[in-house]
DNA sequence: CCGTCAAATTGACACTGTGTCAATCACACT
DNA sequence: AGTGTGATTGACACAGTGTCAATTTGACGG
């Protein structure tokens, strides 16, 4: 294996183990048994190294297949669960890093455009199911599309997440099913 | 004016202008007027400065009277509505110094147990609110009364609201009525 | 008028964590 | 033998928090 992926493997499961902010450039190194001064070399700084570590994990999850079912669903109701199932039983798996660098967006830049890139990404995905379900007619009239899309995309938010089974204490299982009945309480005719 | 209120009334002016994380304590002096080092004689630490200034904050705007007509409403559905108008109103008044507070959850002890105290707050509120939609048999019959709680709690949540009026560029009048319904579509029967 | 107490000031310093730089080492490849 | 790459060590700059000591200022009471 090579230096750079274990330098990602110790970032992530670092920060899925500890809190997250108390995950030092140099405990990282320590983990990928190398120096801390060596971890510049890959990385030039903190925000590359988490930004880079949320691709691997992108990767190693292999995301995009998972968000396969939801695209080739047969009606807007089957994209909507499934897109909720996808998302929010990835989120527990990105979930450490993922408090990181939102935890950064306020001092840095580029943490902040790295984490918005992902934001919008999963905003296209909350467009396409509410589409899809317009398309179907099952559409609620109550709210526009855009409304639609931002309620989705608010409920599958990873703070929404972090709410219902942190301080809530819903299990993950429990977060998928409620969370799939409310969406379409709200946004289904 | 004495010089702990000229500190509070700076640090929530300049928490409420800036990022938040921007503002540091020697800014917040320069902004009343003493030295950093005096401002240490006040407050020993950043997180109890931030602290106490949401407690003024909440004294300012009187959070206690605002939230009266909730706990004097004739119906329960009544009640929901009061209670998300004098929440949901309140928090673009805290948002900065509750952002500076959330922040600082991650590393300081003491700003994760008064920012949990303040969520518990409103836990209370949400709760009474189900409450008072069961004694009218409004409430649906989806959810238990711990979850019926728990997914108001969330709604009404600091980060739904910094979602929903920044990410997602909502008015304050929308985010207030847009809640409301969706409050009533998932909760009541 | 003097003494005293409280609030504030100045300046220096410790600590933590990020990021940088220079000199050096080890090893593989040709 | 020579070259380049990746790593190492050690030192350092910088920002921001929090601490400490010595000193000043102003008000108030005896």
């Amino acid at each position: 294996m090579d230096t750079r992926t274990r330098i990602l493997k110790s970032a992530w499961k670092l920060l899925e183990a500890e809190g997250a902010n108390a995950v030092r450039m140099g405990d990282i190194a320590k983990a990928a048994g190398i120096s801390r001064q060596a971890l510049y070399l890959h990385f030039p700084a903190r925000a590359d190294l988490l930004i880079a570590t949320t691709r691997y994990l992108d990767e190693v999850y292999d995301i995009e297949s998972k968000l396969a079912p939801s695209r080739t669903a047969a009606s807007g109701l089957e994209r909507l669960d499934s897109f909720i199932d996808a998302w929010g039983n990835h989120i527990p798996a990105i979930y450490g890093v993922a408090k990181a660098l939102m935890a950064m967006r306020d001092t840095d830049d580029e943490a902040d455009a790295a984490w918005t890139d992902r934001l919008n990404a999963i905003r296209h995905g909350c467009e396409a199911a509410i589409k899809a379900l317009k398309a179907d007619k099952a559409l609620s009239t109550d709210y526009s599309q855009k409304q639609a899309t931002d309620i989705l995309w608010t409920i599958l938010s990873v703070r929404t997440w972090e709410h219902l089974t942190g301080d809530c204490g819903w299990s993950q299982k429990q977060y998928i099913e409620k969370t799939k009945h409310m969406a379409r309480q709200v946004l289904c005719a």
